[in-house]
RNA sequence: GGUGCGGUAGUUCAGUUGGUUAGAAUAACGGCCUGUCACGCCGUGGGUCGCGGGUUCGAGUCCCGUCCGCACCGCCA
């Protein structure tokens, strides 16, 4: 038997029992006469003790032992003279009597505390050294235990789990596909599911009614802190269901978890905003209302009075930071030069101050009189002491700035508080983008996404301002899920084929498998799917998914640990009959 | 594809206006130490200043190019 308990869950209880343990050295202390040592497993840390006066020879073996080296202690626990309460098995020690060096190891290129030296890429490069700090194992034991909740929820409700493939078919709407080549049939290609969407519309057709599957997508495009080209979804679908059916289904799911994980429960339904409000008050279709702030729209109030910045602009709006009437000339340039980066883009940042003795000043005194300034703080709702800050532009920019700015208030003012959770639901997303460059219309879900029935007359005569089915979770302005009603109707997904200007060719080619199970009875569905990383992430109070992946990939997409992407060799080249080309 | 920041000891970083032998902390190694838990004290070793080129009497520092990392924009139905 190599062990008989862990290094984690040793008391007072245990005191004068003899017990086995085994882990790594994460630190040891020499005092002369004395030796401790920290042992680390998955469990947690337990104090080893070795005396000259009592065991000369095996505490000369315990001062040698360096950093992660693999050990088994045999001995007696032991209540401590100097208890560490800081440590839940700082009460006792282990009086050691029988050491097994089970493996040595060499100096590690960082330090393996909570508070590492280690900088990001050196831990990506030993991930497995990393994972052993208690944070980011953690994390993964975090990830776990979502997903067994979310098994046991979905199972708890009917939902049954299947598996779908993970070498399928390419398709060129959407994200860049993964490709794999095919070795049977040279010069042809699978790809790697972006989502199993079509797969579980087919589950549907079988009459699967309820499926739901913890699934890796894969789409090949630039990453971010909360993106990764390999990802876990939740994926979902439903038969014989209607949007609401669906918001309540997953709202339930939402509220099991965050009672489970977090303990949290919430006392409200979801508030459920069309996406043309999220826009035009929040400048999002993924607002964060831990706090408000809305947009007031100022574009009819403010022209007229000869600035040109206003009179030129599509729309002027604004925000009230409360109680920022104080802030200081820097504050304000520091505000200026944050919505002027390139990334923002705002030309400039007007603002009004409503001072607390109840007068006026903006930065645009000159067109404006303190009644006119009034007449914009009626209109925003803003008291004395609070800030107004206005930007201009055109419309679509103007209120993604506006967000930007918004939300960078709310860091300032310490309203996004990490322990406060606020979902909801965006509902009825347009249907169709238009894409000026190549004069077409896009899905701007995918294109088994269904009209809302109202809009239906309108998908030929003004395909932009169709609505759509479809809807996103929201919390905290991170989108955690989005899904949609789906066609079920043959005609109904040709006539989408055509908006998008597919030929019945070219959908047949890469949609037949799905327009023809089509014919066989399919049953009104719909869906969701949830971003797995980023809500496990969500519960570790965490923006960054990467340290609740056991390996995740770096910014530019590479594993630094495997070392790959990499090349592979001529003989593998030549099966699959690829040549690699020089680049333009 | 683009923008910003960064790359100096094993590691995390400092390094002034271009100027003597590039520093600190930590880790490592050696010694001392019987109640430590960020142990303490004394000592030792450790550098292709990412790489290539240029300016200069002289470059870690300035210029150009390039590679790598992180964040963001584009992209992500």
């Amino acid at each position: 038997m190599y062990r008989t308990n862990t290094c984690g869950e040793l008391n007072m209880k245990y005191a004068g029992q003899e017990v086995i343990l085994c882990g790594w050295v994460k630190k040891s202390r020499d005092l002369g006469g004395m030796t401790f040592i920290d042992l680390r497993d998955r469990y947690g840390i337990t104090q080893l003790v070795f005396n000259m006066e009592t065991n000369r020879e095996l505490c000369e073996k315990a001062r040698k032992l360096g950093r992660e080296f693999v050990l088994q202690a045999k001995g007696k626990v032991r209540e401590r003279s100097n208890k560490n309460l800081r440590l839940s098995t700082g009460e006792i020690e282990i009086d050691v009597y029988e050491l097994n060096i089970l493996n040595r190891s060499e100096i590690p290129p960082f330090t393996i505390e909570e508070e590492t030296d280690g900088g990001e890429e050196l831990r990506m490069k030993y991930r497995y050294l990393d994972l052993r700090r208690t944070s980011v194992k953690n994390n993964i034991i975090l990830r776990h235990r979502v997903s067994q909740e979310v098994r046991k929820h979905m199972d708890s409700i009917g939902f049954i789990e299947v598996e779908t493939p993970v070498l399928i078919k390419s398709t060129p709407e959407g994200a860049r596909d993964f490709v794999v080549p095919s070795r049977m049939q040279p010069g042809t290609f699978y790809a790697l599911p972006q989502s199993p969407q079509t797969l579980k519309q087919l589950l549907m057709v079988a009459g699967f009614d309820k499926y739901f599957q913890i699934v890796k997508c894969f789409r090949d495009e630039d990453l971010r802190a909360d993106r990764q080209p390999e990802f876990s979804q939740i994926d979902c679908e439903m038969s014989f269901v209607e949007r609401n059916d669906i918001l309540d289904t997953f709202e339930g799911l939402a509220r099991y978890l965050f009672r489970q994980i977090k303990g949290i429960e919430f006392s409200e339904p979801f508030l459920r905003i069309p996406y043309h409000e999220a826009m035009e008050y929040y400048g999002s279709d993924k607002p964060d209302l831990r706090f408000g702030m809305r947009f007031t729209d100022l574009t009819g109030t403010v022209k007229g009075y000869d600035f040109a910045a206003f009179d030129s602009s599509e729309y002027v709006g604004g925000i009230c930071a409360r109680g920022c009437s104080e802030y200081t000339r820097k504050q304000i340039d520091e505000l200026t030069d944050f919505v002027r980066r390139p990334q923002i883009g705002a030309k400039g940042l007007v603002y009004a101050r409503y001072n607390a003795d109840g007068t006026l000043k903006s930065s645009v005194d000159k067109f404006y009189s303190s009644e006119e300034l009034k007449k914009w703080a009626d209109a925003m709702n803003v008291k004395p002491g609070d800030l107004i800050l206005i930007l201009a532009g055109e419309k679509k920019k103007t209120l993604a700035a506006l967000s930007e700015l918004r939300l960078e208030m709310g860091n300032r003012l310490g309203l996004r508080k990490k322990e406060t959770f606020v979902p909801l639901w965006v509902v009825d997303f347009p249907l169709l983008e238009w894409d000026e460059e190549s004069k077409r219309f896009y899905a701007m879900h995918h294109p088994f996404t269904s009209p809302v029935p109202e809009d239906l007359n309108l998908m030929e005569s003004d395909p932009g301002r169709v609505r759509a089915d479809a809807y996103d979770l929201v919390i905290n302005g991170v989108e955690i899920g989005g899904g949609s009603i789906r066609i079920h109707d043959a005609v109904i997904q040709k006539l989408m084929f055509k908006v998008l200007g597919f030929s019945e060719e070219e959908a047949n080619e890469q949609f037949g498998f799905l327009l023809n199970a089509f014919k066989f009875g399919a049953p009104p569905h719909g869906g969701i799917a949830f971003g797995f990383d980023r809500w496990v992430a969500m519960f570790g109070g965490q923006d960054s998914i990467r340290d609740f992946i056991a390996f995740p990939k770096n910014n530019s997409g590479r594993d630094v640990m495997l070392d790959t992407p990499s090349r592979i060799s001529n003989k593998q080249l030549d099966e699959l009959q690829l040549i690699i080309g020089k680049k333009k």
